[in-house]
DNA sequence: TCAATTTTTGATTGCATGATCAAATTTTAG
DNA sequence: CTAAAATTTGATCATGCAATCAAAAATTGA
């Protein structure tokens, strides 16, 4: 009865209530994914998931706390996904390319291609002025991007840039690939990819080949 | 009594008729930047507009009507503003260099910094699998940019490259701006802008400096 | 086994929204 | 001036929503 949403700093979940959470977040990405973000209801979810209306309520603080999880569920599978590919790297230049080739992969045989857009349709203000969704749930998890480019301008192979744009311009190029699959859902990623792989090494590198 | 809102394929419209969508545009714009997107409801709009709420619906067939409109005349806008700064310029290089500073400085100083992400919130499928909002409503009218990266590839100026994938790059790159300023609102927009045309310098240029 | 605890249910609450409409007001035209 | 038309009002309607909660059910542990 008592609920739990606002007691663990430490978290210490039961095996059934981390199981039950990873269900909702599961059923809300795939509703999100399906219909909308804004058709994407706490019923609409709890009816996906099989359970009552109540159940989300009583294990996330409310609908923000929701979608901030998912978020964070989502940037993290993507993280997952990038990071072994771009770690076997043995130059900055290849991993920049490998980077952009497994992001837009990922953004094409997931869910999360709706989801990319939740940190631009929650990134505005609320009435408080406070951001109700921090905008850097995409960016600030870029670190592996800015380690990559840092790693590249120490090494020589890269140019002088500021990296934060760079990295902004990156991560804004591969959200771009959602808007373009909805132009053309018959679109080449892969090629897309490519040229976007094209693109960036022009961008960045040094000695053109 | 009888609305008006289906019947006229050719509009000719009154005069009282075009000063008040275009007042319910404008403050339907301000709303949404004040706001943000989900606050601005068609009775705040009416509320700020001075006037009743009734009135937005005898000109606007409905919200999503509103908000289409809404987003015409924003993007009308960012085309007035930069398409004469282009059309001065004497090369494509040069060209593509003022696109990309105009528009961060249209961005900038213009309520339509919020704005710019509305092609993206409204992108999602309708629940018929209709899309609610046509994504080409950014892309679709930048023509201007397409005409200038095919410019520089016929003079030469440019590199062999996919017009499309650099035109989406182009303006993700643009709308990037508003989440770079959310994460830091003290971001110096004129080194971002020059830094955006440098890397597309790069990135679209046969032969570099 | 059985009492305490956790989890789930599903009805309910209160609220905000978009839309509607008859009546009131203003404008237009003859 | 006056009647018709256009415009505006403001109350009202139906809807969908997140959140709440008492009660039921399931689980746990002694």
């Amino acid at each position: 009865m008592q609920s739990k949403i606002d007691s663990s700093d430490q978290p210490a979940r039961s095996f059934i209530e981390t199981a039950r959470r990873a269900q909702i977040i599961d059923q809300a990405v795939a509703t999100i994914a399906e219909l909308g973000f804004a058709q994407a209801s706490l019923a609409r979810i709890a009816k996906r998931a099989g359970i009552s209306a109540g159940v989300i309520s009583y294990y996330f603080a409310g609908k923000d706390d929701l979608i901030a999880e998912v978020a964070a569920h989502v940037f993290d599978a993507g993280e997952a996904w990038v990071r072994p590919k771009v770690m076997r790297c043995t130059s900055a230049t290849e991993a920049l390319r490998t980077f952009l080739i497994a992001s837009v992969d990922y953004i094409a045989t997931s869910p999360s291609n709706v989801l990319a857009m939740m940190n631009i349709t929650h990134a505005g203000p609320k009435p408080d002025g406070a951001p109700r969704f921090d905008p850097n749930v995409t960016l600030g998890r870029s670190e592996g991007l800015s380690r990559v480019l840092e790693w590249g301008q120490k090494t020589g192979e890269f140019r002088a840039f500021a990296v934060p744009v760079m990295v902004t311009t990156v991560i804004q190029a591969i959200n771009g690939v959602t808007p373009a699959l909805a132009r053309d859902p018959r679109l080449d990623l892969a090629a897309y990819a490519t040229e976007l792989a094209d693109l960036f090494d022009r961008a960045t590198r040094k000695d053109l080949p």
